[in-house]
DNA sequence: TTCCAGGCGTATC
DNA sequence: GATACGCATGGA
């Protein structure tokens, strides 16, 4: 298990199992990775920027990065600490599970920071994700790199329609404000019960059940957070009517993303034939 | 043209 | 507390 790194050159090589590009990075938790080549993708973590490519079988280069980089950052966000061999073995605990941590085995749950995440799927809602990368793009763009909960409660809405994000526009500005503030704290939400970390969420204008529970799961790595959108939906109904199997629990948020990737692909089969 | 996209706020009952 | 409807934008 683990993992191994050394530095070659400007870059780190990583070797790592249990970890695909695709899977990870193009599945809708994280909305800056573009992918500019069949093995690279191009992206950042607030202010750092990456290109990662794939280089053999679980073997990867993070191009201009340095080992104080990798430890502090990278090491983190692709949560290389965590063992996704063992985690899929727990989960795989009848055919429904084995078969979704099979179809997709290297994805891997990042842990994006807690305000980027919040902010992206506060934009992500009534949106599809070519125009969510958009906006998040020009935002990035706008300030430099990925703005501070500060730099934004400066602006109202008008001043940010150059990201074209219709309504959302709003939202944002109300969730820097209450998190400047210190009405809602990562720090709390990372610690109160999950009820209590919803509750605190849902006072930003903007944030409903769905959008909370994405934010819990993708930035704050509360891994029973469970977001149900349509592909979900249609998960529980047609397979799991009575709730996700006892493996599950505790990381019923990681064995809904191997879910949601078996059931878009599963759907889009069932469509060609 | 109309519909829809990883929803949410508001009005109404 | 349940249900309908509008909402900005842009691609299909």
């Amino acid at each position: 298990m683990g993992y191994e790194y050394y530095a070659k050159g400007k870059d780190i090589v990583l070797l790592c199992e249990d970890f695909d590009l695709d899977e990870t990075l193009d599945c809708g938790q994280a909305f800056r990775w573009e992918k500019v080549d069949e093995s690279t993708y191009k992206g950042a973590s607030l202010n750092t920027p990456l290109t990662i490519k794939k280089e053999g079988e679980n073997t990867f280069r993070l191009f201009d990065t340095t080992k104080e980089q990798f430890l502090s950052v990278w090491k983190n966000y692709f949560d290389l600490d965590t063992d996704y061999a063992d985690i899929k073995k727990r989960i795989s605990c009848d055919e429904t599970m084995a078969k979704a941590c099979n179809f997709a085995g290297g994805i891997r749950l990042l842990r994006q920071d807690s305000w980027e995440a919040l902010c992206s799927f506060i934009i992500s809602q009534n949106n599809n994700i070519p125009r969510i990368k958009g906006i998040i793009a020009r935002l990035c763009e706008h300030f430099g790199s990925f703005p501070t909960p500060k730099q934004l409660c400066a602006y109202t809405p008008d001043e940010l329609s150059f990201l074209r994000a219709g309504f959302r526009a709003k939202y944002i500005i109300d969730a820097s404000r209450k998190v400047e503030s210190g009405e809602v704290s990562f720090e709390r939400l990372r610690t109160a019960t999950l009820d209590d970390a919803r509750k605190e969420l849902m006072t930003i204008t903007g944030v409903g059940p769905k959008v909370a529970e994405c934010a819990l799961l993708y930035g704050m790595y509360r891994t029973q957070a469970f977001p149900v959108d349509v592909w979900i939906k249609r998960v529980m109904e047609s397979w799991y009517p009575n709730g996700l199997p006892a493996c599950c629990e505790g990381i019923e948020g990681i064995a809904q993303q191997f879910l949601f990737h078996y059931m878009r692909t599963f759907a889009s089969k069932e469509k060609d034939s």
